[in-house]
DNA sequence: ATTACACTTGCAGAGTAATGCAACTGTATA
DNA sequence: TATACAGTTGCATTACTCTGCAAGTGTAAT
């Protein structure tokens, strides 16, 4: 049970730093709260670093559950269940072939994200 | 909303799971686990809705500590102990001025991934 | 020096998440 | 059907993280 949508802890108000009443700008300031929870999880989910390593397997290529689990030398039900996280987050989508299901990064814009972060990673700072 | 189906050669066979990873290339699949480590580390600093909030706010200016709680409206050593573990990540850099504290994200880098991670999210899937 | 403001840090309690193992489902094959 | 293989799910234990408050540090003004 992972669902972090429902808790409705709400700040109470927000007030607008400097926004004219009726206009909808975007700035990064302003982002709803449901959207930066929203966020915050899929980050949270991108936040372990098995779980990274998963993905940075997926992708190269999609692979299937027993696939993973031999390369990375862990026991399979602990890559299903992070599987089932990033699932959960649809970070990853999956796929089914007789006996085997393979998982796959659900789109490139997650792709890049992975992506970005260890790139800022190896460069460091 | 997937890549397109390509049905690899890899039928319902019971063959040993031959990952083309089987050799040391330099794959992304491949990076060395530090690194790993430390992108996970980023990723979870970035993991939590009231820290992501208050990465948006540096993004969109340089704030003393005081600001961002009274903005925010919460208590300052929340926001403080906020920003020290993001500054720990190197996520935030920190600038003294008198009396006050101002804090400021880290490079463009970091900007670029919280914006990418909360486009992600308000796009959703 | 003393007071006031702006943070920072330490600590304890509560909530969350990760891990390992066992049991279960689901699919193909003999 | 029975058996083996591929994954999933449940559960208990452990570990971690967030939050709140109290106390501490640092800076400037009186």
């Amino acid at each position: 049970m992972n669902t972090t949508e429902d808790k409705s802890a709400n700040r109470g108000d927000e007030d607008a730093p400097s926004c004219s009443t009726g206009d909808h700008h975007h700035q990064p300031s302003d982002v709803d709260d449901a959207t930066c929870q929203r966020a915050a999880a899929i980050f949270r989910a991108l936040g372990d670093p098995q779980r990274l390593r998963l993905l940075m397997m997926l992708e190269a290529q999609e692979c299937c559950v027993s696939e993973l689990a031999s390369v990375l030398n862990e026991p399979l039900p602990a890559i299903s269940q992070r599987l089932r996280i990033l699932k959960s987050e649809r970070i990853v989508g999956s796929r089914r072939e007789g006996k085997h299901v393979f998982y796959s990064l659900a789109d490139g814009h997650i792709s890049r994200l992975v992506t970005n972060g260890v790139m800022h990673a190896m460069e460091d700072s």
